[in-house]
DNA sequence: CAACCTCTAATTTTT
DNA sequence: TTAGAGGTTG
């Protein structure tokens, strides 16, 4: 009878989950032990499809799969013979097949973006019903600021009303700093500092640590009195960086036990989507939060880590598979049998990682276009005319096309030659709603309002629009507040006592008039009855006017926009108040309008802004050695010569029907023309792949004769452009001229450390490094008559 | 405090 | 090339 009713519960149960392939299921159905489960789901194989299932499942069945060893309570003949029956659905008998069932409130699922985790939500509710909506389902961010508020107590000297400082914030801060510690500010630039001090949070590296570190060194000593400095003042500010959510919360964990324990007990399954994107910080969050590790499953791909810069570790997907249940998704039901073999083609390129093959499941596609043009003008026009054709030929929508490309900056070209044909197209991800300007001095009065402390929201606003309050004065307030420890904002109320700025107390005064008039409209009133009142009273309009009508109007309807979105908040919370608060943190973590508006339109992003998302027909353009892969990333090392190659396999992969690659052997780079070889990328897809119908001269299979033929056509230097002024901040490694070659084609030559060679523009020098990546092998050259640290591409000859 | 000039640096950006 | 920042001037 166990047997029968072993048999049936699975029959019932793979019936229910049909649709889903054998892996598919294996992943749904894996035991929870206690054992980590790492799910590797390659690109379009159906993975957040086979997420939303297992936690549908786990709600409703917990771990019911394993074979029972015992009978459930209650079961009988005639109810096993209605279950073997295989007219009823699984559901019908939920009680006889549940086990051990997870309530939803005790299940966590963080992903990285906002959008990925609506969707993640809505997809389960839509599957289980009422009472999935108690499930944590959020972005790092959102999920470490809940646990945040709801132990603000146990977090010194920071209050529940703290601001969250984006990035421009943080710089703005940073700026600050480093004028009150009087360092260069050239040298210490705050987008360089910035990123010196997130790696350091990515790795939970402390001031205190990075000093010891920096032993003595002058410029690091400097660098760890800046992070001290900053990290104090965002203190003082009451706020935090999006680091510091990650941080401040894990600190949080380690420091109070009992609250991690709480936690950690809570959550019987933690799922973290997109896990090769994790880095060290997250991570650590993670392994809390699942006590360490058990209660895990990690979904992702490391073929698709391209964050690696952001400090996103590959090493957790990587190593986590040692001690974990592994699991990998293969079928891809997105795209071509053609697009999928050059995207594996070009993929198996990479040592590290885990040895994987895409499978198609579609097939017959047409073979993968691959044209290098003339001209990046060319180039564009090349994707521009064929946009219009396959529109007319094929009765194509526009909003059909991606051009996918490396960097923003090669925007333009396509925007002009698309426009030119009169084709509609949009460009994702430029500028997003948030960062407009009206909108971050909208929310930086909301800001003040609710945190006073918020030095960096005050400065914005204290003289906008005009009060005559000058930059001496805003400083001096800020150094007041710093040395008496009250807020900024309590500084400008009490402007009277404090002789220093008492020049500027008209201005003051009646900044604080303003404020106190808002703060007791915002005590009787909705957020975005507010957002119009704040418009109103402080007049922005005046200030916004000065740049002309039309500006000045769509900046006010984005404000518009603003109450708008509150409005909708509002109404959305139903009965339970929603406050200031939850606004200000909607609205820092929240990139804006997340939805792409639809539009038909030819689609225009990087290929970063591409991930997880799919298009009927893409261009991936660029694909130039130095521009794609970039050439800041071959540079160094092997490793992120690899996420490069990760990059090209998610461009690649973002197509289901039609895939075109192009690149142009002649660009305008920084005002000049350059000359790059064909990418490697291209060279690694076997050529029977390809339809290749670039222009007869410059079918560039061959890169370094490519490079010689123009240098000699052109009598320009393909080193011209990439050695006229490249410098690195912090390029500590061996002083001179790094050059490539392609060794493949030169064939006879080998180098070794310290071999004599000499270029045609260069002239002689010593090979002082050589990295060999793919058949390229990167040597670093002292050119005996340069001083200064420079990087080319081009060649050079043993003497 | 706006308007103009000069200099400089230049990937990718889930939050 | 070109956008942005910082400095100078009326």
């Amino acid at each position: 009878m166990l047997e029968r009713y072993n048999k049936a519960k699975r029959i019932l149960l793979e019936k229910e989950y049909a649709k889903l392939n054998p892996e598919q299921k294996q992943a749904v159905f894996a035991p929870c032990d206690g054992t980590a489960l790492i799910l590797r789901a390659g690109a379009g194989t159906g993975k957040t499809t086979t997420v939303v299932n297992k936690i549908a499942y786990l709600i409703k069945y917990g771990d019911a799969y394993p074979p029972s060893d015992s009978l459930p309570a209650g079961i009988t003949e005639e109810i096993l013979k209605l279950m073997e029956s295989g007219e009823a659905k699984a559901e019908d008998f939920i009680k006889y097949i549940a086990n051990n069932p997870i309530p939803p409130y005790r299940i966590l699922a963080v992903t990285f973006t906002n959008k990925a985790a609506n969707e993640m939500k809505e997809r389960i509710c839509d599957m289980v019903g009422s009472g999935a909506e108690d499930m944590w389902v959020g972005t790092f961010h959102s999920v470490c600021i809940k646990i945040l508020h709801r132990y603000i107590d146990r977090l010194d000297r920071f209050n529940g009303n703290f601001t969250i400082y984006d990035t421009d914030d943080a710089k703005s801060l940073l700026k600050s700093c480093v004028k009150q510690l009087d360092l260069n500010e050239k040298e210490f630039t705050p987008a360089y500092l910035l990123n010196i001090i997130s790696g350091c949070k990515n790795k939970m590296m402390t001031p205190e640590d990075f000093e010891n570190e920096a032993s003595g060194n002058f410029k690091q000593t400097k660098i760890a009195q800046v992070y001290t400095l900053y990290q104090r003042r965002l203190k003082e500010s009451n706020a935090l960086d999006f680091d510091d959510i990650i941080n401040h919360t894990v600190k949080l964990l380690k420091d109070n036990p009992d609250v991690a324990e709480r936690l950690s007990g809570r959550f019987r399954q933690v799922i973290v989507d997109e896990f090769q994107d994790t880095n060290d910080a997250q991570y650590e969050f993670v392994d809390i939060i699942s006590c360490g590790c058990k209660n895990l499953c990690a979904v992702g791909d490391d073929d698709q880590s391209i964050y690696g810069w952001r400090g996103a570790n590959i090493d957790h997907i990587m190593n986590l598979g040692s001690t974990a249940r592994c699991l990998t998704i293969n079928r891809n039901y997105r795209s071509y049998d053609s697009i999928i073999d050059v995207a594996n083609s070009i993929i198996k390129n990479n040592r590290y990682r885990f040895e994987k093959e895409l499978r198609a499941n579609i097939f017959g596609g047409e073979k993968v276009t691959y044209n290098c043009c003339e001209s990046d003008y060319e180039e564009g026009r090349y994707v521009a005319d064929t946009v219009e054709r396959l529109v007319r030929e094929e009765d194509r929508k526009y909003s059909d096309f991606t051009v996918l490309y490396r960097t923003n900056a090669q925007s333009r070209i396509f925007e002009e030659c698309l426009m030119r044909l009169g084709i509609p197209y949009k460009i994702v991800g430029s500028l997003r709603f948030y960062e407009r300007q009206e909108i971050k001095d909208m929310l930086a009065y909301l800001r003040v309002l609710a945190n006073p402390s918020d030095i960096i929201s005050l400065r914005r606003i204290i003289n906008l629009p005009k009060r005559g309050i000058g930059q001496t004065t805003v400083d001096m307030i800020e150094n007041l507040a710093n040395m008496t420890g009250r807020s900024g904002f309590d500084i400008v109320k009490n402007c009277e006592n404090f002789e220093s700025i008492k020049r500027a107390r008209s201005g003051l005064l009646s900044f604080a008039s303003l404020m106190n008039k808002i703060a007791a409209f915002a005590s009787e009133n909705p957020v975005s009855e507010l957002i119009k009142y704040i418009s109103d009273t402080a007049d922005l309009q005046s200030e916004y006017i000065k740049e002309g009508e039309d500006i000045c109007a769509s900046r006010l309807e984005n404000i518009g926009e603003l109450m708008n979105m509150a409005a909708e908040l509002e109404q959305q919370s139903g009965d339970e108040p929603y406050t200031l608060s939850d606004f200000l943190e909607r609205m820092a973590l929240v990139s804006g309008i997340d939805e792409m508006e639809d539009d038909a339109g030819v689609t225009l992003m990087t290929v970063h802004t591409s991930k997880g998302l799919e298009f009927p027909i893409v261009f991936v353009v660029g694909l130039e050695e130095t521009l794609f892969p970039s050439i800041r990333n071959f540079i160094e090392d092997e490793k992120e010569i690899e996420e490069e190659r990760r990059l090209c396999y998610v461009a690649v992969t973002r197509a289901k029907e039609k895939l075109f690659l192009t690149c142009a052997n002649r660009r305008m780079t920084y005002g000049k023309t350059s000359y790059n070889p064909v990418s490697r990328f291209i060279k690694e897809v076997p050529e029977n792949l390809l339809n290749d119908i670039s222009t007869p001269l410059h079918n560039g299979f061959e890169t370094d004769s490519t490079i010689e033929h123009f240098e000699r056509a052109s009598g320009v230097s393909f080193a011209n452009f990439v050695s006229s002024n490249y410098k690195k901040p912090d390029f500590s490694k061996a002083a001179g001229v790094k050059s490539f070659v392609q060794r493949e084609s030169r064939g006879n030559q080998s180098f070794d450390i310290g071999d004599r060679v000499t270029h045609k523009k260069f002239g002689e020098g010593t090979v002082g490094n050589i990295t060999v990546s793919g058949d390229m092998t990167v040597l670093t050259v002292d050119f005996d008559k340069f001083g200064r640290k420079n990087i080319i591409s081009s060649v050079v000859s043993k003497l």
